[in-house]
DNA sequence: CTAACCGATTGACAAACGTCAAGCGCGAAG
DNA sequence: CTTCGCGCTTGACGTTTGTCAATCGGTTAG
């Protein structure tokens, strides 16, 4: 459960920002949270919006402040994290196009959560304001927002029920045939994330994941550094008994 | 972590229902949920809802069914709990005026979680069209509900935070903490929930449950059968270490 | 009043998990 | 090509936690 903090922060590189008007925003246009909006009120958003690079290893986030932006990642990988005094735990990990912190955002409280990047990423970040302000407005937004929030509720419920009913291990191999499916059913793929990263989301000291990974030998999984071999799937099923309600995402 | 499941039907007992439009609904309207809500859409949704009285520990809803009523606890407690083959842990403990299944009435999905008196108890049903129908017409509805799950949503990450990153005597420390303050900070209160039932939801078994309690005698907390004493707060505090991104609700 | 029941408790033991320390291996920098 | 750094791995050990079994104690039914 505890992992060690470590640096973040890259102090000397100056994250290009680009105001979100110059920029194609065909694709932002058509995730669910904007599809139904008024294009005045997307025009709102728009407005005071910007893309921003940031390096790998970046803190975005701090848990404890307050929102000034909804946060949507355009490419790389983000981690959600919590923390209590020197130990952390991941609570996500955050691909395109996911949005962020949107709770926080719309009831205007403090982040629970702290955020950093895993590789390098592009951020479209949009003020928090005029979320809110277009939030009020816009009704088919507020519709858009219910239905983002109740889902990642969901999968926050899947996690807590996965966390809490199996061991370490179990979990791994749960991860490792939900991977297996997201990436078209193969026989072999990458780990997306490092090895530190994904044990911290799992919930397990870095050491017992890599013996983990060892003891999933017995079970049909054959692994090589970060690239990971589904040999005999029906057996890795067996051990892993996977359970719609905990595995399955919502549609 | 695994709990074996226990007995909840009653089957002999009917459970009394009562149209809605039969009593007072005065309180319901109050409700963060309802308060801004227009009166002809609240009356959509009283129309077709009902208040039913339910004995002690029976199952209200199955996870995996798909939702027919969105719930209010008008009086009594319910316990929200996972299932993963024998073994089930408890996800919430729900009191007055508390809703559920907000996020899978909405989303049309099947319920992630099993529901389960605790004692005699009284819940008002609205049912889920209903709701699904006056959210998509009623924009203040909409936002509220947005605020409803945000809320949950929070309060779900702190849970999480709490249960990777402490002990079991740690959760149990911190839970005494925030249920003194729920009771206007008196040294001396009941709990609320039978002692297995808190173990579920602080995910330990409840052997360790007794166990963590007598420890906790060393650090300022008597005990007597469901009669909590703290003696030294202030020694709590310091093995408890709570903190407010974890410990503190929302407002 | 007595017996049966059930949640809570206690003890003994085993499994899961974290921590510490040492070493490995691969990629980057020189 | 060599060295260095860092994430990963491995082993040893201790703590936390779960499991099984027996017992306690308060409540309830007869």
């Amino acid at each position: 459960m505890t992992n060690v903090k470590r640096e973040a922060t890259v102090d000397m590189v100056q994250p290009r920002s680009i105001p979100m008007r110059d920029i194609d925003h065909k694709h932002i246009r058509t995730l669910p949270l904007f599809a139904d909006i008024a294009s005045t009120r997307f025009d709102e958003l728009v407005a005071g919006a910007f893309l921003q690079r940031f390096p790998a290893r970046m803190e975005l986030i701090r848990e404890g402040d307050l929102p000034d932006f909804l946060h949507i990642v355009v490419d790389g990988a983000v981690e959600l994290f919590g923390t209590l005094e020197d130990s952390e735990t991941a609570l996500a990990i955050l691909k395109p196009s996911a949005t962020f912190v949107l709770a926080a955002v719309i009831r205007d409280e403090v982040y629970l959560t702290s955020a950093r990047t895993l590789q390098a990423t592009r951020i479209l970040m949009i003020p928090a304001a005029a979320v809110r302000d277009v939030f009020i407005k816009d009704a088919a937004f507020a519709r858009a927002t219910v239905s983002e929030l109740a889902h990642r509720y969901r999968d926050l419920v899947r996690d807590i029920k996965g966390n809490k009913l199996r061991t370490g291990i179990e979990r791994l191999a749960n991860y490792l045939l939900r991977l297996q499916e997201e990436r078209g059913a193969k026989g072999q793929f990458e780990l997306p994330i490092e090895k530190r990263t994904l044990a911290s989301y799992l919930g397990m000291a870095p050491e017992n994941l890599s013996r983990a990974l060892v003891q999933l030998g017995e079970h049909g999984v054959e692994v090589k550094a970060s690239k990971i071999t589904i040999i005999d799937k029906a057996r890795l099923r067996r051990f892993a008994r996977p359970q719609p309600l905990i595995d399955a995402p919502d549609a």
